[in-house]
DNA sequence: CGAATTTGACCGGCGC
DNA sequence: GCGCCGGTCAAATTCG
């Protein structure tokens, strides 16, 4: 059933660490895993990471699983094999931790967690080091793909859910929807490059259509500010990314326009 | 049997 | 300097 949230969640885009994409982080060293020697735990420092913040309405996500609390995170090109949960003070819902596992020593990292101030938005952060070439999409690389419907306990995967045989199941009701919000909360139209996909990319291959939300104020408060735009996720997408390869080192993708920033953004 | 998830413990960073 | 909190690791458990 739950063929991948087929609908156009609304996202709440977050970018942080735009200024710091371009400092060579002095900070956290490209380590090519994220591990750390034995004991001491592979923080990797914040600023070297990009972040992107996505809120979707769980309500999109119904055909997906949902635990308790806990909302099973949308499922994108790639894989991501939970490595943590975690209550969060001031939420009433815990935060599940992901990583990529679509490739080996991905730095990709993704955090799943309801927003407390409207518990029917998931809010999913990814991130990423700037050094790193994003995996391919898909996890056909190493992980076996099952729809699931059948586990009970594996709810909270992050497993593609598309069928590589199953075909498109657009939403009709949702058109694909693309907006950003500036940091002043101006909506602000963004375009893709189609040539520069990243993992972030893979959220907007589609087209750019403003739209303004009335998510916007709890996405500010709830992120801090930033953008908020509809998330297509279609099984087209996932024929699109199906070509994608291997990213170049730093995809520009977009990048919230801020007086006169043209769209364009730094992703590892 | 292999792979993924769950859960508790540990570590580092930050704020007071 | 101490305490709190977020983030990650690792062992155990469960599922396919």
């Amino acid at each position: 059933m739950n063929s991948r949230f087929n609908a156009n969640p609304l996202i709440t885009e977050q970018e942080e660490n735009d200024n710091s994409a371009q400092e060579s982080g002095p900070e956290s060293p490209p380590s090519n895993d994220m591990k750390m020697p034995s004991t001491s735990s592979p923080k990797r420092s914040k600023k070297a990471m990009q972040r992107r913040v996505v809120s979707i309405p769980i309500k999109d996500l119904e055909g997906t699983r949902l635990k308790g609390e806990n909302a099973s995170p949308p499922s994108d090109s790639w894989a991501w094999r939970k490595y943590g949960q975690k209550p969060i003070k001031g939420s009433p819902y815990p935060r599940g931790y992901y990583r990529c596992s679509s490739s080996k020593g991905c730095p990709a990292r993704k955090q799943v967690e309801r927003s407390k101030l409207d518990p029917t938005m998931l809010v999913v952060t990814y991130s990423c080091e700037h050094n790193h070439p994003w995996p391919p999409p898909r996890s056909q690389n190493h992980h076996k793909i099952h729809h699931n419907s059948s586990s009970p306990k594996h709810s909270t995967t992050t497993k593609p859910e598309v069928s590589p045989t199953q075909p498109d199941n657009p939403e009709p009701e949702h058109e694909e929807k693309f907006t950003d919000l500036g940091n002043d909360g101006q909506l602000i139209s963004t375009t893709t490059t189609s040539d520069e996909f990243s993992w972030f990319g893979e959220m907007e291959t589609t087209s750019s259509t403003i739209l303004e939300t009335p998510f916007y104020a709890e996405a500010e408060e709830d992120a801090d500010h930033m953008a908020s735009m509809f998330f297509p996720m279609r099984d087209e997408d996932e024929s699109l990314f199906a070509d994608l390869g291997e990213l170049p080192e730093c995809s520009s993708v977009f990048r919230h326009q801020r007086s006169g920033v043209g769209p364009q953004v730094q992703i590892c």
